[in-house]
DNA sequence: TAGATTGTTAATCGATTAACAATC
DNA sequence: TAGATTGTTAATCGATTAACAATC
């Protein structure tokens, strides 16, 4: 089966909204009712979890346990996947902090930088360690993703380092397009473009009555 | 004109690799040379430029600083924007840090947190002040648009407050879909999601020979 | 001129949307 | 049954890709 990655975004989405619900002791919703809160159609949401094997009825939707449980299984897989995160910066010691306890199934478990005042040490309850140590490091803990949080002189390097340690999946923070193999998957976070995004449509918008 | 987001994107980025290719003194570059760089095809890159008006010629393709220029000025408007950051925790600073004085004509000029430890001290060269003070302090600096780093439950009515004193555009950290009017643009930043996709992508690659 | 690139138009591809029979 | 929702198929829409004449 061939699920797109906006599917797989959508169905993250999903899944938090779902949780939600259960706390909030709602056991079923109508695909409408999911797609109102996740910013999609009905027919969108019904597309989404048909594709990870969900079925609901005409009479009461879906069952909100159900889905969290079947999305769960489909994202997760069957066991957790290590992560590492290189470049122990501002926004690297952030990531690690909003990741620790939050993602279930996915830990920071190992984090990497050069600046000697860093390594060795243990920065909001993960281990720093020398960039070259990452391809050993990477090996022995079975690491299968990355954050890169470094500069974009270096991002390129480091990226071909992790690849050839075995990692397959690259949160990019750097702003470059990094040239690996197909089989490496990278995903974008260029915080400066996304900002001069919402500059230019907000412009638009700005100062229309005042 | 009608442009689309990724257009936009990609203009972003472009900027960004030819400030580079500027500094290492390369005057002139082909469309499929830009591409190479941006993870773009050459027809992809020329329509994107022929977008914001620029023309190369087949001879020795586009002039850099020309692109640097045109790209700027449909970026930028004719003046700057000021940016206002509510939610002043990890993520928070850090994105404070990482935006201090990086886009040119983008700049946090205030933050909001509701923790007294925050309010009234100046964090990373950007005064904090009080949730409660948005819309006078959004009013009285004329800030046009908002990076959102508050918890999930709080993003809404954050920022419904937000647009009420102006604001047209918000770079939304919060790991929930915002219902807000349609003047307002929207990017939402799901770090969360974000790796779970990594992931999801990483486990079909990872493991196949080991 | 010859060759490579640009700018433009037509074809393709994929995802979203709309329409409708099946179901509880 | 009647009504609202589900699951499926066809139509639409937009962006990407391919093809080609114009240009230096």
């Amino acid at each position: 089966m061939d699920i797109s990655e906006k599917t797989i975004a959508r169905l993250s989405l999903y899944r938090s909204l779902l949780k939600r619900l259960a706390s909030d002791g709602v056991d079923h919703v109508y695909s409408h009712e999911l797609g109102k809160l996740a910013g999609a159609t009905a027919a969108q949401v019904r597309r989404d979890l048909m594709a990870v094997g969900c079925e609901g009825s005409p009479k009461r939707g879906y069952g909100v346990q159900d889905l969290i449980d079947s999305i769960g299984e489909f994202l997760d897989g069957p066991e957790g996947l290590n992560v590492a995160l290189v470049g122990v910066g501002n926004l690297g010691q952030a990531i690690i902090a909003f990741f620790a306890g939050r993602v279930a199934n996915l830990s920071v478990v190992a984090a990497f930088d050069n600046d000697p005042y860093k390594t060795g040490r243990v920065i909001r309850g993960c281990r720093c360690y020398p960039i070259d140590e990452v391809e050993r490091i990477v090996r022995e803990q079975h690491i299968g993703a990355a954050i890169l949080t470094v500069p974009a002189d270096e991002a390129q390097g480091v990226a071909e380092t992790l690849v050839r340690a075995g990692v397959r999946g690259i949160l990019n923070f750097a702003p470059i397009k990094l040239r690996l193999p197909p089989y490496v998957y990278v995903e974008d976070v260029d915080m400066g473009m996304l900002l001069e995004k919402v500059a230019y449509f907000a412009r638009q918008h700005f100062d229309q009555e005042g």
